[in-house]
RNA sequence: GGCGAGUUGGCGGAGUGGUUACGCAGCGGAUUGCAAAUCCGUGUACACCGGUUCGAUUCCGGUACUCGCCUCCA
């Protein structure tokens, strides 16, 4: 069996995976909150995990390996949504806008994160059906003395979990001195987080020991991951932002819970837009949604993501995009003609199982394009996403009719035969379509250059349109 | 201030204690109906300073610089 090595945050080291259960592997990542589009941010643990995802079912089988991925619905952002459109004269109660804006950014969210190659994790929980565990783990948390209630909030006492900062590398001490944070005046101890908050009326709101309020956001991912998964489960993934606080906060909330957890601590670096961090401000934010309307595929996003570890920051370029898309019209030619199963190149999974070398499988895959593997390459590119059943539409040939009539667009305006012919792979046949209608002649001078026909005419041109 | 990551040839980006990563671009050549496409060939890189070693880009220590997190932002 192929020897998985991984990178865990927790021991800052990689160490050989080996599963609880080979039978049931298990997997939580943390989801996105779903307030509104995923950003090309948003995609990278969402291909990052995928990957991991194809290559424990590839190695465990893929009925063997148990992914989940939350949605957190629970939000502020979300119900600032809402709010805005019941006043911009939206139907329905607020309840209801509320919901509606959470379904419909699930629904943005599984078709981007699907045009990207993703698969469907096996469970996918949203945190506003898993409310009563929620409030079960906080009150048995009360229980054991590791939280306690004030002021109709619920909160943890950080001070009471010895390990706490242990996944981060920091030091309560340290924590407090640096904080910039208010305090608030609840708090038996700055460091202390929420579990669970009072809701108002405008807020949603569940009925609790603690009277109507929501979880903290922490507790959902220890709540869900418990319920979906048990008291122990072999990797926790998630953007590198979210070690801290979120997954310290999750592993002092489940160890004192009693339960093990997670054994292995997967982060994944983040993303920057042509060198510079994205943000609204610097105008280089943009979505998923965006890339995939001005006409980039999803399989050259995440080719883009592969080509880069994901413990490595990357860099989102519009020209690794456009040498992604290159590269993969070229591949896709070669690997439709492999067998619809076929497996994966060994040389390219040993690359996947080195803690997850994406890069290192597609320069395997390029050796395997060179020595025309078809079927490795198929298997290859499959086992990385990059390709399901069939050649993608867009990688198909530029159909000859369509590149004809953009041809005469540019020769009725500029009579341009350089101009023209740069534009077009396929100049060939598409040449010969034009000599045959009298557009274009050898220039009988030199007998080597191509110019219009002497007796071109506008209505020649219009009429081949 | 605290914590962490990184620094590889023109660019992107792997990896290794002593042998070609890989891709793109460039250059040379082949082919060709201009151009494109295709094919062949081509590049002695590893931030800086010390140390360990027969030998370090690879291990250890330090310096510089870059970046991220510490704000429910993946």
């Amino acid at each position: 069996m192929t020897e998985i090595t991984l990178y865990n945050t927790a021991k800052r080291a990689k160490e050989p995976f080996e599963p609880i259960d080979a039978r049931d592997v298990r997997m939580y990542v943390c989801g996105p909150t779903v307030y509104d589009r995923a950003h090309i941010g948003n995609a990278r643990p969402v291909i990052v995990f995928d990957t991991l995802f194809r290559l424990l079912r590839h190695v465990y089988g893929a009925d063997h390996v148990t992914y989940v991925r939350n949605f957190t619905d629970v939000d502020d952002k979300i119900n600032a949504t809402a709010l805005a459109r019941q006043e911009a004269g939206a139907e329905g109660s607020l309840e209801e806008l509320i919901r509606a804006r959470s379904d419909e950014t699930i629904e943005w969210y599984l078709e981007d994160m699907a045009a990207v190659g993703a698969l469907a994790p096996t469970k996918m929980p949203r945190a506003t059906e898993w409310i009563a565990p929620m409030v079960a783990m906080t009150q048995a948390l009360i229980e054991k003395g590791h939280a306690y209630e004030a002021e109709g909030h619920v909160l943890f006492r950080v001070r009471s979990y010895k390990e706490y900062g242990a996944l981060s590398g920091r030091s309560v001490d340290d924590m407090i001195a640096g904080a910039r944070v208010e305090v608030a005046p609840y708090k038996e101890d700055p460091m202390d987080f929420v579990l669970w908050k009072p809701s108002d009326a405008e807020t949603p709101g569940w009925d609790s020991p603690w009277g109507r309020g929501r979880p903290g956001w922490h507790i959902e991912c220890s709540a869900m991951a418990y319920e979906l998964l048990g008291e122990t489960f072999d990797i926790h993934g998630g953007g590198n932002d979210l070690t801290f606080p979120h997954h310290e906060n999750e592993i002092a909330q489940s160890k004192c819970m009693g339960h093990g957890f997670a054994n292995v601590w997967m982060h994944n670096e983040m993303l920057q837009v042509e060198g510079k961090k994205m943000s609204k401000s610097l105008g280089n934010f943009f979505t998923v949604r965006d890339l995939l309307d001005q006409g980039v595929p999803g399989e050259v996003i995440r080719f883009v993501f592969l080509s880069t570890h994901y413990r490595k920051p990357m860099d989102w370029t519009a020209e690794k995009a456009r040498e992604a898309e290159a590269t993969l019209r070229k591949w896709y030619k070669i690997a439709v003609q492999g067998a619809e199963n076929a497996e994966p190149n060994a040389d390219a999974v040993k690359a996947l199982s080195e803690d997850l070398n994406t890069h290192g499988a597609l320069a395997e895959a390029h050796k395997l394009a060179a020595a025309e593997d078809v079927d490795g390459l198929r298997g290859t590119l499959r086992i990385l996403g990059l390709f399901e059943d069939r050649m993608p539409e867009w990688a198909n040939d530029l159909d000859a009719s369509e590149v004809v009539k953009s041809w005469i667009e540019v020769l009725l305006a500029e009579r341009d035969m350089a101009r023209v012919s740069k534009d077009y792979a396929r100049a060939d046949a598409i040449r010969d379509g034009f000599v045959d209608a009298g557009v274009i002649v050898k220039d009988t001078s030199d007998g080597a250059t191509w110019e219009l026909a002497p007796e071109f005419d506008q209505d020649k041109l219009e009429a081949l349109k």
